[in-house]
RNA sequence: CGCGGGGUGGAGCAGUCUGGAAGCUCGUCGGGCUCAUAACCCGAAGGUCACAGGUUCAAAUCCUGUCCCCGCAA
């Protein structure tokens, strides 16, 4: 099919690769503006963009896709199909309404649940045992279009947001280029979402990573793998950031003293919780490289009678 | 030129301000103790102190330049 493509991070840009090697035409991939990252300071491509250069797709970066100009450049390109995945803005109407099978999109979770920016993150920090990723015909609402195809995958006990951002971005390009078949030979079927089950996420802040010792031994190390690697969740020790790389939720523990640390010895670094205890097993101080618990100790003190947070 | 921390035996650090024998906690190897051990005791190997210039009788330490790692911010 002729597509024109819609996506900004490397999520989007796994799923391009996928489009591109299935044999489709993509004329033209569309990103966000390039923004300045890193320490120095200097524009970077956004992943998409990278890979597009790389095969000779055009690359459009409007700042507003909104914006008629905008629509009109995509016309242009006669599209059959516009494919979005983690695009950053909204569609107008004109747009949705433009090729001739529509706009879809590959959301990062099980629609209805977890529609928003965010779902991968949402669904490691909310302990969810399961996800997926949702193929749905894009409409005006916000991921509220018809789903056209679902495929499950298990969050192990071990998964993070980065981890499980890979599986879904493999999972959701196989599942598309299945579902452009569907499309285009006329077998596809759409569904309706069901409303009553429907519930959304926010972004991801960075200040979601300041852990709340109040809050249960598992709960936080849910926090801390679903926001790995990015934002990374973290905490305080005398008055540096400490950032919490891998941790292990153990029973024990006084409620009441959250925060403060349970046991300290060469190679074992344990805090109360609001429930339970947590074991620290890989954190990183400010301006140091990330280091396994023992490594840790061996170059800093951390006090029996320390407080996190 | 966005702000800041750092590069010292295999790991994590101290020492740098106030130049003058390379240190700490571990790991590794050998030996000892022990029913046994991640415990304890004795001993050993292992480092161009990121790199390049400069100052000095003498530089990990002071001056200049370069490379690399990391936190914040975006």
């Amino acid at each position: 099919m002729r597509v024109v493509f819609m996506g900004t991070p490397d999520f989007a840009a796994g799923i391009l690769e996928a489009v591109v090697l299935a044999g489709h035409e993509v004329v033209l991939a569309v990103s966000q503006p390039d923004k300045p990252k890193g320490r120095g300071k200097a524009l970077q491509f956004p992943p998409v963009k990278e890979y597009a250069i790389s095969q000779g797709i055009e690359v459009y970066q409007p700042r507003k896709v909104r914006e008629a100009e905008c629509v009109e450049f995509i016309r242009e390109r006669q599209p059959e199909i516009i494919v979005v995945a983690a695009f950053g803005q909204i569609l107008p109407k004109e747009l949705l309404d433009l090729p001739k099978y529509g706009c879809i999109n590959v959301h990062a979770s099980l629609l209805p649940k977890y529609r928003g920016a965010a779902p991968i993150q949402w669904a490691v920090i909310n302990g969810d045992k399961v996800s997926g990723v949702t193929i749905m015909r894009m409409d005006v609402g916000l991921d509220t279009g018809d789903i056209i195809e679902t495929a499950e995958t298990e969050i192990s006990p071990e998964e993070t947001g980065g981890s499980l951002f890979d599986k879904l971005e493999k999972l959701g390009a196989k599942l598309l280029v299945e579902t452009m078949e569907k499309i285009e030979n006329g077998t596809a079927r759409y569904t309706k979402q069901e409303e009553s089950q429907a519930s959304h996420v926010g972004m991801i802040d960075k200040s979601m990573g300041d852990i709340d010792w109040k809050k249960s031994a598992v709960e936080i190390e849910n926090l801390i793998r679903g926001l790995n690697p990015w934002p990374s969740a973290y905490t305080r020790l005398n008055g540096k950031t400490l950032k919490i790389w891998k941790a292990l939720p153990e029973p024990g523990g006084e409620p009441q003293k959250a925060g403060c640390v349970y046991l300290v010895n060469k190679k074992e670094l344990k805090i109360h919780t609001g429930d339970g205890v947590l074991s620290l097993l890989e954190v990183q101080l400010e301006g140091k490289k990330r280091m396994d618990i023992p490594s840790f100790l061996r170059g800093y003190e951390v006090l029996s009678n320390a407080k996190l947070g």
